[in-house]
DNA sequence: GTCTATATAGGGATAGAC
DNA sequence: GTCTATCCCTATATAGAC
C-alpha cells in the first residue's frame, strides 16, 4: 500500500499512455498476462512471475503495490478497450437490433486483443473479487452493464435470452479459438463470429 | 493419500451410487460445489467448509483423502451427466445437424444440474489441472471430444464456428441464466436457448 | 466420526543493504 | 532498481486422543 494506486510510478519513465515502452513494469505485466492466463492468479506466486523476469520476488514490490494491482492494471486495459466497443450504450433503450452493432465491435476488440480477454474469461472469480472490493468506477463496467441489460423487464424475455446468446457465441468461440482455429486468420475469424451472431439476433424469420 | 481414490469409503454407508443419501460426505459436497462456485476453489478453505457444516477441519480428511478429491468427485459428477449429453458421438462423422441434437441434450442436462455446470464454468483453471494431473478417463473427457470436433479438419471451417459460438451461446446463457433470469422457468428458459441455438447451427438460409 | 494439536510448506509483504 | 533476509499468516495435511 506504498505506492500510489496505479499508473503514477517513481523515475522518469514513459507516461502510462505511451505505446512501446518496455519498461521493467510492462515486463510484469506481460509475464503475468501469461501466468495468469495458464495457471490461474490464484495459482500464480509473485516468486513464479520475477523468476521468469530474472530477478527476485521483492524487486516487483518496487514496481506494483501488491499482487492485486497487477491484476487491477490489467483490469484496466481490458476496460480502455471494452469501452472501445460499448461507449454510450444505455440500457433501457436496447434491443437486438442494437445489440447487432454493439457485438460488431465488440468482435473486434476481443480479436485485437484476445490474451487479455481469455486472462478474464479464465478468472472470473478473481475479478468478481476485484469488484467487490474496489467499486471505483463500477458503473462503467462492462459486466454490470450487461446485468442491467438482460434483467431489464422493458425488453421481451426472448430478445433478452438472444442477446444473452449471442454474448456467450461471441465470447465462447472466440475464446476457444485460440485452441481450436490457431490458423484463421482474424479477419476471417471475426466475419463467420459475426455472421453467427447475426443470426442469434436477428433470425431470418424475424422483422 | 490414505483413503482409497474415490468412492470407498469406510463405514456402512449407503453405495456411492445410489440417491439420496445426506450423509456427511454428500454434505461436505453440496457446501464444497456452493462455495467453490462463490469464491473459487483456490480461495476456498477446508476451514470455511468445515465451519459452514458445523465441524472442524480434520473431520473432512475422514471423508476425502484431499481437497482435490473433492474437486474430483464433483468432476465425476459432471462427467456422469455430460455423458448423458454426449453418448456416442463420433468426432470424425460430425455435423451441425447432428450437433442440433447433441446441444438440445446438453441443455436440458445444463438445467438440470446447473450448478454443477456453473462450478466448472467458473473454475476452468482448477479443472485443467485436475486433467493434467489425472489423466484416467481422459479419453471420454467432454472437453477432449469439442477440440477433436472442432480441430477436425474435414468439416467446414464455418460450420466448426458456428458449432463453437452454439456451444459458446447455449453455454453462456444458462450460466448467466442464474443471475439474469431467476425467475424464468427451465422449461422456457430451455426451450429460447435451444431456438438460437439451431439459428447459429442452421440458419433459415441454409439447405 | 469428530476433536485438538501440530508438522510443514508456501504465500504475500516489508526492511534495509547495495 | 534489485538484492537477501525475515516476518507473519494461512493453507493442507497428519497424529493421536476421545
Amino acid at each position: 500500500m506504498s505506492q500510489t494506486g496505479t499508473g503514477t510510478q517513481p523515475g522518469p519513465g514513459p507516461e502510462p499512455g505511451s505505446a512501446e515502452e518496455s519498461s521493467t513494469r510492462e515486463r510484469i505485466l506481460d509475464i503475468a498476462l501469461e501466468l495468469f492466463t495458464e495457471r490461474g492468479y490464484e495459482r500464480t506466486s509473485l516468486r513464479q512471475i520475477a523468476e521468469r523476469l530474472g530477478f527476485s520476488k521483492a524487486a516487483i514490490y518496487y514496481h506494483f503495490a501488491s499482487k492485486e494491482d497487477i491484476l487491477i492494471e490489467l483490469h484496466l486495459r481490458l476496460h480502455e478497450f471494452g469501452r472501445g466497443a460499448l461507449s454510450g450504450i444505455d440500457p433501457a433503450g436496447m434491443s437486438p437490433e442494437l445489440a447487432v452493432g454493439i457485438l460488431d465491435r465488440l468482435v473486434d476488440q476481443i480479436l485485437g486483443h484476445r490474451p487479455l480477454f481469455v486472462l478474464f474469461e479464465r478468472n472470473q472469480v478473481a475479478l468478481d473479487e476485484l469488484h467487490r472490493l474496489r467499486h471505483d468506477a463500477a458503473h462503467e463496467d462492462v459486466e454490470a452493464l450487461f446485468q442491467q441489460v438482460l434483467s431489464n423487464p422493458e425488453i421481451a424475455l426472448r430478445d433478452r435470452v438472444r442477446m444473452a446468446c449471442a454474448l456467450g457465441a461471441v465470447m465462447g468461440a472466440l475464446v476457444l479459438s485460440e485452441k481450436m482455429f490457431p490458423d484463421v486468420p482474424s479477419a476471417e475469424l471475426g466475419a463467420l463470429v459475426r455472421d453467427a451472431a447475426h443470426d442469434v439476433l436477428m433470425p431470418a424469420g424475424s422483422a
